[in-house]
Parts: C-alpha cells; sequence; structure tokens
RNA sequence: GGAGGUGUAGCUCAGUUGGCAGAGCAGCUGACUCUUAAUCAGCGGGUCCAGGGUUCGAGUCCCUGCACCUCUACCA
C-alpha cells in the first residue's frame, strides 16, 4: 500500500502501453505550457454559452457513452465538465482520447454549452495531452481515507479528498489575513535567523546542527523573541514575524516539531494593547475568512462575539475550588485537589498544586474565548509585575476551545532584572544566557506588550479539527525504512 | 516510556469455529450519441505489513519487529 509507490502493476503497466500508443499516434505525454483562457473557476463565472474556451486541468472521471463522451477535468480551483463527440472531432481524435487514463493533465479547446440535465460543460473541439499520469487516483466516491497516506502522499488527499484541499485554502487564507490586518495596523513584518548560536527566548529542546564554515554548533530557533526584542532597540516600534519554530520535543496529536509561529511586538503598549490587537485580528480572520463569528466543529462551539470573558487566574481557581482554596494548608488543598482525580507529584508546594488545579480542571473547559490574567509571578518569569502586586505578572494567556491560543506579556525592558532572571534560569550553564541580547537591552529597549499566536492550534480552533497534522501539509512522521 | 487499537487487490472495506482469498469502485474486452457514483454483459487482478512459531492445514492462534491511530506519561 503506501510503500508501493512506484509498484509495477497491472495499473502501471496498461498505462505505459496507453501512453506508448499515444505517442504513437504523435502526442507528447509530457507537455510544456499550455495558454488557457482562465482558471476553471474563472470559466464557470464568466460562462456564456457558445463561447470559445481553451481550459486546462486533470482528467477525474470519464463517461464513456458509444460514441460520445462526458468527462470532468479538476485544475484544482474547480471541476469542469466535458464533451466529447465523435462526430465533432473525428473518429482519429475521439479514438485517441479513449487511450487517456483517469489522472491525466490535459488541455482542450472548445465550446461552452448547458446539457439538457443543466450542466455547464465544455464540447471539445480539439485536445492536447500535457501529462500522462503513470499511477492511478484513489478511489473517486470514497477518497482516500488511510490515514498515514493522506499525511505521506499529501497530493493524494489534495486530489481526492475535496474537505482536505478547503481546509488548506483557510489555512492559507487565514495566514493572508493575519498579515493583511497586521499591515493594515502599521507593523512591520520582518525575518530573524533560524539558525542560532543560542537557542533562546522559550525553554525548549533545539535541534542542533553543525555550520562546518564556521566550524561550530548551531541551533534551530526554538523562538524568535529576542530578536524581534533587538529589533525594539532599534527603532521598529510595531513588528511581527509569522514564520516557523522548531522544538526537539514529542510528536502528538497537538505537537509538531517544526510549527508556525506568529510573535507580536509594540513598543509603548502594554499587555491591554496586545488584548485589543488579537480581538480585532481574530475576529477579522473569522469574518473574512469563515464569514462568521460561529466557529468551531459541533462538539467543539465557539463564538467569537465581543467582547470576551476576563477572569484572572485566582478568579477562576476560587471559582473552580471554592472561595477557601487560599487558605487552605497544602495538605488540605492538597486532598481537595486529589479528591477531583488529580494525581500530584508529593514534591509540589502550593504554587504547583494551585497550577495542576490550573491545567487540568480549569483551563481545558474554557471553551468560549476567555483571557486569563494576573498570572502567578514563578510561572512567568519575563513578564513584568503588575504594578499594585508584585506576586502576579501583568500578562494574558487567551484560552479557546480549552487550549492557550496565545500568550501576552508586558515585556521586561529592564536590563539589569533582565540579566537576573536569565542567569537564574540558566543555572550553571551560564554560557547559555544570550550576552548580545542583553548588551541590547542595555542600550534601552521601550517599553513594549508582545504576543505569540500560534498559527497551527489558531487554524485547528477555528476550523474545528483536533489534530495538528491535518491543518500542516507535510507532518513530521518518522521514516518507513 | 506505558496501555490499547489498526495493517487484506490501485482505493474503500468484508472475511464466521483454523479448512479453496471476497465485494464495490478502479482496470481490461464488448454494447451504447446528454452522461454526471452513467448503465448493461463478460474477464483479469493478492508478499493477507515483515520475520519466526504452533498445526495435517494460519488472513484467522502465539512470539518478535515495523508503521499509523487513540489514550497516557514526559516536555516552561
Amino acid at each position: 500500500m503506501t510503500d508501493a509507490i512506484t509498484s509495477d502493476n497491472e495499473y502501471r503497466q496498461q498505462r505505459l502501453a496507453n501512453m506508448a500508443a499515444l505517442k504513437e499516434l504523435g502526442y507528447e505525454p509530457f507537455g510544456r505550457a499550455f495558454e488557457r483562457t482562465g482558471r476553471l473557476s474563472e470559466i464557470r463565472a464568466a460562462f456564456e454559452e457558445e463561447k470559445p474556451v481553451t481550459a486546462a486541468g486533470r482528467l477525474t472521471t470519464i463517461r464513456d457513452m458509444g460514441k460520445s463522451i462526458f468527462a470532468d477535468i479538476n485544475d484544482g480551483s474547480d471541476r469542469f465538465q466535458i464533451y466529447v463527440q465523435k462526430k465533432a472531432v473525428g473518429e482519429d481524435v475521439f479514438d485517441a482520447f479513449k487511450l487517456l487514463d483517469i489522472g491525466d493533465h490535459i488541455g482542450v479547446d472548445g465550446e461552452l454549452f448547458i446539457t439538457r440535465t443543466e450542466e455547464p460543460t465544455i464540447k471539445i473541439t480539439s485536445w492536447t495531452l500535457l501529462s500522462k499520469a503513470l499511477l492511478p487516483l484513489p478511489e473517486k466516491w470514497h477518497g482516500l481515507k488511510d490515514v498515514e497516506s493522506r499525511y505521506r502522499q499529501r497530493y493524494l488527499d489534495l486530489i481526492s479528498n475535496p474537505d482536505s484541499r478547503a481546509l488548506f485554502n483557510r489555512r492559507i487564507a487565514t495566514i493572508r489575513e493575519i498579515r493583511n490586518y497586521l499591515s493594515n495596523k502599521g507593523f512591520y513584518e520582518v525575518e530573524t535567523p533560524m539558525m542560532q548560536q543560542q537557542a533562546g527566548g522559550a525553554a525548549a529542546r533545539p535541534f542542533a546542527t553543525h555550520y562546518t564554515a564556521l566550524d561550530s554548533e548551531m541551533y534551530l530557533r526554538i523562538a524568535p523573541e529576542l530578536y524581534l526584542k533587538r529589533l525594539l532597540v532599534g527603532g521598529f516600534d510595531k513588528v511581527f514575524e509569522l514564520n516557523r519554530n522548531f522544538r526537539n520535543e514529542g510528536l502528538d496529536r497537538t505537537h509538531n516539531p517544526e510549527f508556525t509561529m506568529l510573535e507580536i511586538y509594540e513598543a509603548y503598549t502594554d499587555v491591554s494593547g496586545m488584548r485589543e490587537l488579537i480581538q480585532g485580528m481574530i475576529t477579522h480572520v473569522a469574518d473574512t475568512v469563515y464569514g462568521t463569528l460561529k466557529v468551531g466543529s459541533e462538539a467543539q462551539p465557539v463564538d467569537l462575539s465581543l467582547p470576551w470573558r476576563e477572569a484572572t487566574y485566582r478568579e477562576l481557581i476560587v471559582e473552580r475550588m471554592g472561595d477557601d482554596w487560599y487558605d487552605l494548608s497544602l495538605d488540605d488543598a492538597r486532598a481537595k485537589a486529589e479528591a477531583e482525580g488529580l494525581d500530584l507529584d508529593p514534591a509540589w508546594d502550593m504554587l504547583m498544586v494551585t497550577h495542576e488545579v490550573y491545567e487540568k480542571l480549569i483551563e481545558k473547559t474554557l471553551q468560549q474565548p476567555t483571557f486569563v490574567t494576573r498570572l502567578p509571578a514563578q510561572l512567568v518569569p519575563l513578564a513584568k509585575a503588575c504594578p499594585d502586586d508584585p506576586s502576579v505578572v501583568d500578562v494574558f494567556e487567551l484560552v479557546i476551545a480549552g487550549q492557550e491560543v496565545a500568550p501576552a506579556y508586558t515585556e521586561m525592558n529592564d536590563p539589569i532584572e533582565q540579566r537576573s532572571r536569565l542567569n537564574s534560569q540558566a543555572g550553571e550553564d551560564a554560557e547559555k544566557v544570550d550576552e548580545e541580547f542583553l548588551t541590547a537591552l542595555e542600550h534601552g529597549m521601550p517599553p513594549a506588550g508582545g504576543m505569540g499566536v500560534g498559527i497551527d492550534r489558531l487554524v485547528m480552533i477555528l476550523s474545528g479539527v483536533d489534530a495538528i497534522r491535518d491543518v500542516i501539509l507535510f507532518p513530521q512522521l518518522k521514516s518507513r525504512e
């Protein structure tokens, strides 16, 4: 099955024979550029009976009626019916057409008409072979269901499963609309290094590689953050980067080792500026791509109507675990959490127990968009403290459909404080601290709000799919050797 | 890392108690000038994921491995 990619079976033999026969008749099996009136979707949109058109596409079905043939071609924009009549094209051209197989790319000249069953159709006068397909397509009715084949041979999935193609069209449109939105707000899109001497800006195991010319170890970035902040120092007041991050960690339903991340930084604002921005951005995408603010799936409906709920971390904990939660002794709190079915590490303190409650019992239940604010400072070492309470930080986590979609910070711009936090984070690996970044901060980074948005996850939530592999064209899979 | 599930024709799937390997679509031959999952008649097509084992006999039972899926654990 999936490993028989170039298997030499009867289908391939038959198609090779058809190709040889066509060659014999003067048809070049692998053609060159072919000028068409337009995409099939454009031809359909400008349909006019008796209008001459030139079109191209892949043959997807053939209905042979004897002296006339109906077939469908598809160019990725649309499917369109063509009609080949022996009387109209002549016997030689007609007989040669019968040597075509489903999957072949052809170009056609003809005239538009509407059949008795009211199907817009091209009645062809001539056709050209553009590319012979030597292997068959998946079945027309059931499509390609085998999950592994759908990922490994995504092209077959895209050809035979219209839902999959539609989902990737939405992903493409989502990314385009995010860029439009941010560009219209005056943000500059920048590109910063994906290969870094130190993989900073997040805590994750990086992929390591070796740069031969410099004879040095390099890492694929786990986040662009530290470079984007250098640009804040350099005078870019509104920047974003929308591109790939790489993390050398496990694979599962919601994690792919390379994933698409949007990071946004804006000078002279703070976390509340980010809140306005993300609400505007996501509702813009929903409006323009989905045409509605009611998105997600039937099982996981999401209503993006504004305003979105805002709740402090503490409020959510108390709401779930009772007014007295923060007055309980560690033992009593543990007992209460365990009674809720949580499995707690004996070494955990109150902070960790409480956070386990948040992650396991609360976050997953936040179906509608919720800004969780005022997180404990210990959990978020790189954000600024709230002015009225240094034990909590001025951040939010936007949670939708039980998933963290966008964390935002009022960014740390004090180089002294930043250095001490990075040092304590690095522990004994002092060389892991990005000194050049700290130097940049000492030149003065304006106060700023910053935010990260996991694009794959956003697409999953808006489209209501639950596997990240379904929104990444070529997800990571193990080698089959 | 752990547990469970799946793997059969190009594709989608059946396969009973261990007893000749099945269907639909696709392919091939033939019929058919408005079909659209075209229809009708006929014909081919298998490394049953791989490797061992049990048995007179294994797609089916046992062991090992591989891939994929789900749950779980780890992962700021």
